[in-house]
DNA sequence: CGCTGTGGATGAAAGGTTTCAAGAGCGTTC
DNA sequence: GAACGCTCTTGAAACCTTTCATCCACAGCG
């Protein structure tokens, strides 16, 4: 889906210095005048080296241009400075936002943080998790596209903690921190109903992915607590949760003869429901008044959008701060119980189901 | 920004299993009745070692559950398979596009990267850099906040290449990828001028981002081009690039009398111009009657927008593919040449600027 | 004057992998 | 039947850092 034009780029060159290399401890240390230990000494515990020679050694990792090898360090201590977020999306702001909680808890703590996206790929997520446990990462947290992967319970008996985001997983393995997706699809539905709409679509795929799965369920509960039909729910699978996938399933959608069409469309994120939006009203439905709209996530642009969407909140950064919490305290604390933590999501309504009051 | 609330989550307890201990390459060959050397050929040259042996070894790493210790292979062998793009902005999917391109050429060179998420803040820029570095990654993409920083400049020197990407930079040390600014900051201004618009107000900053200043400087450039005073362009400096920094300027310009209020407004970069937007509407000035809007960067919520937003377009994910497709060449070929890669970018008229026609 | 305590520096070992020259086993060829 | 080639395997060195027990010099003290 990819906007970009294939302008034609000018470019210019230039010659390009000759390969240099690098200085290590060793070259460090005699230079100062000194043994290796001593080096090592005022890089981990400057305190125990008297002032002299620490600012000899000092100035000679200036003057080198000394970078201590990560990997050599790692090798021998043990022990990694890292923490990873293997997100689903990065293109959704609802996981940056949730990626923000875990940078602010990383910093806290002093470590760093990288970031992946699996895309909602399953290999490359196979491969980041591979890619990570060798780097013997001090810890990993995921928003898994398949929660019950064998790979993905192995990791913490080979000594990498995981911690699930966005998820609830009951197993033994890790710890887990999530919405209660199946709450958050009875609220959008349960107000759809409210509202008086019959026959409501229900836009989400692929159906492997969880939050999927719990928001329909969470739908026809609704259905069933009202006393209606399930077949009142029409499902609309998508092939991703995406802007472009969301255009789809409005085209699919504004198609149907109008006394077949639903009243109201619930969509499993706020992107699909953003492209459903647009898409529909591209081709002439009125929302709310042809096609009430609720969408999931309550992400940023949710309120922006040419008709203000209505949605189903979570609290995105504080997901994603107790989640890295949960990863320190796993890594640190010897006494750490896995714990599954659940928050309540919050109906946001707007004029994509209200209409203009 | 943060709409996390505090809801009480509740959790639920468990035991954990006790600590395991990590299996090498040792107890492998122990296991499998070959030596080191072997095993390690299994891993990286697995054509060399006969079949049935190569399907012992197999067995034994299943068996042993044996992970290889990255530090240790890369501390030996001296290479990483590992790029990082250090981001201005997670938040923005301007840069997560970019994020995609840059995928997208590594995957297809068989490398991975890591995102780094500087949030435009100078000190977590200079401690990713020094991690990476440390890390000793194959190379650097990196759209920087100062990109005239010291440590920015030492990288190259030292043994690791980096890719400017999202800023032209002429000097002899990196690659880098851009889209010409100044040009696109012309063409947003023309196009209003074009449409009778007197007083605008250019909305941006911090002034240490290179892209707020080369728009800015090109905003300039058109309205010497029309004869206009440079008085005409009123500047709001915003904190930084985000939706909530875009509503507060939208209350600045909405607080102002009528008759010296700017009739239109050019803003560095979409999420600026959808908060000044979203403001304005709320504050009941319309759009564009009252005041047109010009964003930069054209992503995806651009369209979607209460008002479809017009906005300058750049090609994101090529953006991001060609910087790391610099940084894979540089990093591969011996004969590598530092280039200076400059795209061009183009308005997307939406009616934002234009109305309903 | 000899002994002890102390702040600081030292040197060797260790950590897990890759590399590479050398070796082992075995079938072919003359 | 000896020499050769071939395929596969081996063992030890090397990568760079941290750790820790040891050592040194010197001050204070009895």
């Amino acid at each position: 889906m990819s906007v970009d034009d294939e302008a034609l780029p000018e470019r210019s060159r230039r010659r390009r210095p000759p390969k240099p290399h690098a200085a290590g401890v060793k070259a460090v240390a005699a230079a100062a005048g000194v043994s290796l230990g001593t080096v090592s000494n005022v890089l981990n515990r400057p305190e125990v080296v008297s002032p002299l020679t620490r600012a000899k050694v000092e100035a000679a990792m200036a003057s080198l241009g000394f970078v201590r090898n990560e990997s050599a360090r790692q090798l021998r201590a043990g022990s990694s400075r890292i923490l990873a977020y293997l997100m689903l999306d990065a293109g959704n702001p609802f996981f940056t936002d949730v990626a923000k909680g875990v940078e602010e808890a990383a910093q806290a703590a002093g470590l760093s943080v990288f970031l992946c996206n699996s895309s909602e790929d399953v290999d490359r997520e196979a491969a980041y998790l591979d890619l990570l446990e060798q780097q013997r990462v001090q810890g990993i947290l995921i928003t898994p596209i398949d929660q019950n992967s064998a790979r993905l319970r192995k990791l913490p008996s080979r000594g990498t903690p995981v911690v699930v985001v966005d998820r609830a997983i009951d197993d033994a393995e890790h710890c887990s921190v999530a919405v209660n997706d199946v709450l958050g699809g009875e609220l959008a539905i349960s107000h759809l109903l409210e509202l008086g709409h019959e026959r409501i679509a229900y836009v989400g795929g692929p159906n492997t992915i969880g939050q999927v799965i719990d928001r329909r369920d969470g739908a026809r509960r609704a259905l069933q607590t009202a006393g209606k039909p399930l077949t009142n729910l029409i499902e609309l699978t998508t092939g991703a949760l995406t802007v472009a996938e969301g255009r789809g399933a409005g085209q699919r959608l504004a198609g149907l003869p109008a006394d077949r069409r639903p009243t109201a469309a619930f969509c499993a994120n706020d992107l699909l429901a953003l492209g459903l939006l647009q898409q529909c009203v591209s081709l002439g439905l009125r929302v709310p008044e042809d096609l009430a709209i609720v969408g999931y996530d309550d992400i940023e642009f949710a309120e922006a959008a040419a008709v203000p969407l209505t949605s189903v909140r979570q609290p995105r950064q504080l997901l994603g701060r107790t989640a890295a919490e949960l990863l320190l305290d796993e890594s640190s604390n010897p006494d750490h119980e896995h714990q599954r933590v659940t928050f309540t999501p919050e109906l946001v309504v707007r004029t994509s189901t209200r209409g203009t009051l």
